[in-house]
DNA sequence: CTTACTTAGTGAGCATCTCTTACATAGCGC
DNA sequence: GCGCTATGTAAGAGATGCTCACTAAGTAAG
């Protein structure tokens, strides 16, 4: 039986990337598991290694997660991107395409998005979460800097502006977990949701009701 | 050594009312613990009985922190209401002081509210903080449809017009956990951020760029 | 090729946790 | 008092997180 030692023989020592399998194992679990009952050994067993293997590459069951929670922010960046990108440079559209990506992401991954927040709990121990999470915002901020000087809102602070926007998608997110039959039937109300108040905030915005 | 029965001797049988202590001290212990890190053996020690105990009032684990979520969602309740009251009725300044202060309690309780929010998912089991959580809702939505009318929106609907606000204050909350100094030391800034955003959404409303 | 060193993984074991089961006792209606 | 039920205890099965002594696989130098 060489199916395991085939998949990745290019990788070094025994397992090729234990590391990897591991966090990819959880990964795949946390489709059909909540995160507390996701298990070192499950994972171990996953990557058919020995229950004492990952601690090997992983201090403990926080620093796995953690790189679990990582990945996913790195997924979300993603697709974040992949929605904004479609729609023309500096517009409001693409704005509101990658806050209704970001909801939708939540909504689908209801686990995965519940760890990556809630890994922030812990962003003290691990640098991994934080960056990931951090270079997300960077993201967003760097394109709300744009649109909003082609919106003529440039005179205004994108930290200022940008904050209650991500924190509406974000709430979205948070708020539609555990609804996923929601999610289904309402996901055009949803998205309509978030257009609205993104411009009708733009628009409140343009009248002076946003200070400095 | 009565100090145990002296307390509650009020209450029925040998403890008094074991239920409400049980809870009451998770309560107290997710002040200073992660959620993953609690224990009903933990609960069931810091209430003087033995590790078997608890079973005879909760099914599981998760029973148990589904009460200590209702109980957190009573007061976050309790104090979005009260934040209300200061301010004149249907006023938007209201609103705003209701937004502040769920704001606030997530960020002060960020443990609590990861429980809280996290038990969403588990709210099929759970008919008790899927209760008080969509009276905290339902709450919010009387409130503003009032405050809608006096503000002349009362043409639009208060699920629709009110779901970005929720979520926006939703949203804050949730990621400023993990950030109790921010919270410290920038609450007026969000305060302001949170006030900013809302009047600019009611003057978008007004210019008519929410549908329906 | 051999030897020395490093890294990855094993398997047993400890402490702890969740939850169950058999048993004991407190309080209540009669 | 006498049963009955609600409440709690003690002990234990099964699983987990994590550690530790040990072995095997790879690397590099001679």
């Amino acid at each position: 039986m060489e199916t395991k030692a085939d998949e990745k023989r290019a990788g070094r020592y025994h397992h090729g990337d234990l590391k990897a399998a591991l966090i990819a194992a959880t990964l795949d679990l946390i489709k059909e598991k909540r995160v507390e009952d996701l298990s070192v050994a499950d994972a171990a067993r996953a990557a058919n290694v020995s229950s004492g293997a990952p601690y090997r590459h992983f201090k403990d069951r926080d620093e796995l997660l953690a790189h679990v929670a990582a990945e996913g922010f790195r997924e979300l960046n993603e697709r974040k991107q992949a929605a904004f990108a479609k729609h023309p440079h500096g517009s409001i559209d693409s704005l509101i395409a990658g806050g209704c990506s970001y909801t939708e992401f939540g909504a689908e991954n209801p686990e995965l998005f519940h760890l990556m927040w809630g890994a922030a709990r812990t962003h003290d121990r691990f640098d991994i979460a934080k960056q990931t999470s951090e270079a997300a915002y960077t993201g967003f901020i760097d394109s709300l800097t744009e649109i909003m000087e082609k919106q003529g809102l440039g005179h205004l602070d994108p930290h200022k502006f940008g904050a209650p926007l991500w924190a509406m998608v974000h709430g979205f997110a948070s708020l539609l977990i555990g609804k996923p039959k929601m999610l289904d039937s309402k996901r055009d109300a949803i998205r309509e949701n978030i257009a609205n108040a993104t411009r009708a905030y733009f628009a409140g915005a343009r009248q002076g009701e946003i200070s400095k």
